[in-house]
DNA sequence: GTACAAAACTAACGGTTATTAGTTTAAAAT
DNA sequence: ATTTTAAACTAATAACCGTTAGTTTTGTAC
């Protein structure tokens, strides 16, 4: 799984052949189906399991005691700490989806658009209780979640950082910015 | 192009056929052969056109007198019309050109390079000249280049928003909150 | 040492791919 | 009306794809 990880992300889901991922590990291509039961289903596992720690994430989250901008705080070390751990996997979760069939795609798509809207109730409930400015939250939300969700990429570039410093700059970028001076 | 713009875009380059693009244009695939090279130029010519009208934005941008605020405003715009514009070809900039081979790949890689350079310096210059709070450049660039880059799949969801709306709104969630007091 | 299971192998399958060569039709120019 | 040019067509190619079936090797448990 972690050698069509790296290969998929490198090349793309379709341009991995089955010999790409075989030669890998040194074995003939017919070998991987003692393995596995489809090159789909590799695409499935290493997809829909990480977009099930996305949501566990969040709702642990959601069903915190914490205030808004604390919740908010923990999404964003949610995002870090995730993309620092699946690095490839969460490159996959950005550009590859697409090509999941069926029932998994739809099963995909749902737990996204499910995870994005527990993110805008946090922003809402920030604004709400006053810790952010009255923004329109839509571009703000765009905003950060693109920032989150491309971090992989940028993180490659920059392996040396400490997940706390990270987590301390995005805070600094993304919301910091959007306090309400109280 | 257009045609082939739509479906590299919805469907990936690699899974999308000449079969794909000939049937849309109600042609056959070998016809396609009277009108271009290859596959490959297709995406050669779709990405590093539109590389090249970056490439010529941040250019004018650049050598204009604009204090460096105002060329980091005219930037933003720069993004929006281009991707209001050019909305398929812009997705392809993101996801598809590491299909791109040889020279075509070196050079929009190089090209790239070369506008997050300028990207950069304008920031620096912000910064230097007290615009900006003094926050590490580097998180800053990646989290309003990632949003900006990505912006075509929000404006996929809100086609009926003016360029100018959005780019104030984009302004105010990437730009103002890293305001200086002055 | 023998039995069993896991995981490798070879060989082959039908299907799709991008691309070419050669030919015919349609449109435009003279 | 004739010539020229552009753009469609048919047919074929070689390469590669994911996957299956059947077989052999390898490692483990008794």
């Amino acid at each position: 799984m972690d050698v069509a990880a790296r290969l998929f992300r490198k090349k793309g889901f379709v341009a991995t052949s089955m010999q790409d991922i075989s030669s890998q590990l040194a074995i003939k291509p017919a070998s991987l189906y003692n393995h596995i039961h489809s090159k789909q289903d590799i695409l499935q596992s290493l997809l829909l399991s990480k977009a099930q720690k996305f949501i566990e994430g969040m709702q642990e989250i959601t069903k915190s005691s914490l205030n808004p901008l604390e919740k908010l705080q923990k999404v964003i070390s949610l995002h870090v700490r995730l993309t620092i751990e699946h690095t490839d996997e969460i490159s996959l979760m950005v550009g590859e989806w697409r090509h999941l069939e069926l029932d998994s795609k739809e099963q995909y798509v749902k737990a996204r658009n499910n995870y994005d809207r527990s993110f805008r109730k946090i922003l809402k409930a920030c604004v709400r209780d006053g810790y952010l400015k009255d923004l329109p939250v839509g571009v703000m939300l765009f905003s950060i979640l693109s920032t989150l969700r491309h971090l992989y990429s940028w993180y490659d570039r920059h392996r040396s950082i400490s997940s706390i410093e990270l987590e301390k700059q995005l805070y600094q970028s993304l919301v910091a910015g959007l306090l309400k001076e109280r």
